[in-house]
DNA sequence: AAACGATACGGAACGCCGTTCCGTTTAGCA
DNA sequence: TGCTAAACGGAACGGCGTTCCGTATCGTTT
């Protein structure tokens, strides 16, 4: 899962061994520095911290947004798979709904400032919005359009809404000790109940 | 309403006309600026737009959030003030805290970027946003407790969380029909309710 | 009317950002 | 051991908010 940076599947690995080693290192380097600053973080922070060129950065990651993507990829991967797991393993679609929420809200607010990308126009996010949308909306549809059906949540409301809702509650959760995120979604989640 | 800059009564009017007049000219510029290109255009065409340098922006208004402040300072009041009214005029708190989070939120959406302020940290608008809580969150606070008393919501919550949620909801909502602040907010509140 | 501070003005300059460009180095193959 | 395509580093670019300062203007005082 790690290199590819396009569509799953056909990516190129390539030739050189330095560069496979440097997307390697880069990614690992973000990854430390995303956690400990933000995603917000300037490129120049991460080229430091992998030992590497700006030019070398922009070679394997065209855009800001890229990088963050490819660091966060299989994260996302990984809740996109526990929905169609937690609807199998729960009668009320509901519950499994707002399960999903929660692994969904601990991954947003683990990693600083990624929830606040969910909602950024500011055309170098747009690649990630994009990718955070295909890969998670489907399963939040599932979800939803499940409890939807079984009439246990109020349907004026699509499953895209829900999850713009959910990110952007999490959004600038850090540093505010004022504002529990975790408990507004349970808010929202509160709401969406028929 | 149009001269102070800062909390609202003593401030002092500047001695020269033309200083005056300037102040005035930046407020209607930057008024027109915003609703075309929204809270975050650059100064610089706000300099342009009212046909002035950068240096008379920067001593009139010490920071680009201070500008903005002003633009918006009149409506901001207004909504603070509906605050207390709804209250007055309502025989159910939560129906007066539904009615006053309603205004807030035409408030916000009205005008581009605006609520992105609210939950951002990001410096520059650390001032902006400190305005608006100083202002605007006794009143939510008012409205809530009033809500909490009468046991029409539920009490694990802050106004703050509840102010914070509702702008959170609302940031990114322009230029993205899929989503509609106004219908999620409604969620929200909704979960409020006890 | 003239002269003179105090005050306000414009815009060049600064530091930070993401991104681009290109001369230099190096890996892998013949 | 060369040679070349690929990858490298980092200077340079344009855009941002903000600062700084030489210049122009205002309102006053003679």
């Amino acid at each position: 899962m790690s290199d590819n940076q396009a569509d799953a599947g056909g990516a190129v690995q390539s030739k050189r061994a330095d560069a496979r080693r440097n997307k390697e290192t880069l990614l690992d380097a973000a990854a430390k520095v995303f956690v400990a600053s933000g995603v917000d973080a300037p490129v120049r922070d991460i080229a430091r911290e992998a030992g590497v060129g700006l030019g070398t950065i922009y070679r394997h990651f065209p855009t800001r947004a890229d990088l963050v993507i490819a660091v966060y990829r299989h994260q996302v991967e990984a809740c996109a798979e526990a929905g169609p797991a937690l609807l199998a393993s729960n009668a009320s679609p509901y519950v499994a709904l707002r399960e999903w929420i929660d692994l969904f809200v601990d991954f947003l607010v683990t990693k600083h400032g990624l929830a606040a990308v969910l909602r950024s126009d500011s055309a170098g996010f747009e690649t990630l919005h994009t990718y955070f949308l295909d890969r998670l909306l489907p399963v939040c549809t599932e979800l939803f359009d499940a409890a939807v059906a079984a009439g246990e949540v109020r349907s004026d409301l699509s499953a895209y809404e829900v999850m713009r809702g959910v990110g952007n509650l999490c959004a600038g959760a850090e540093g505010d000790d004022r504002y529990d995120a975790l408990r507004l979604v349970d808010v929202l989640v509160a709401g969406l109940r028929r």
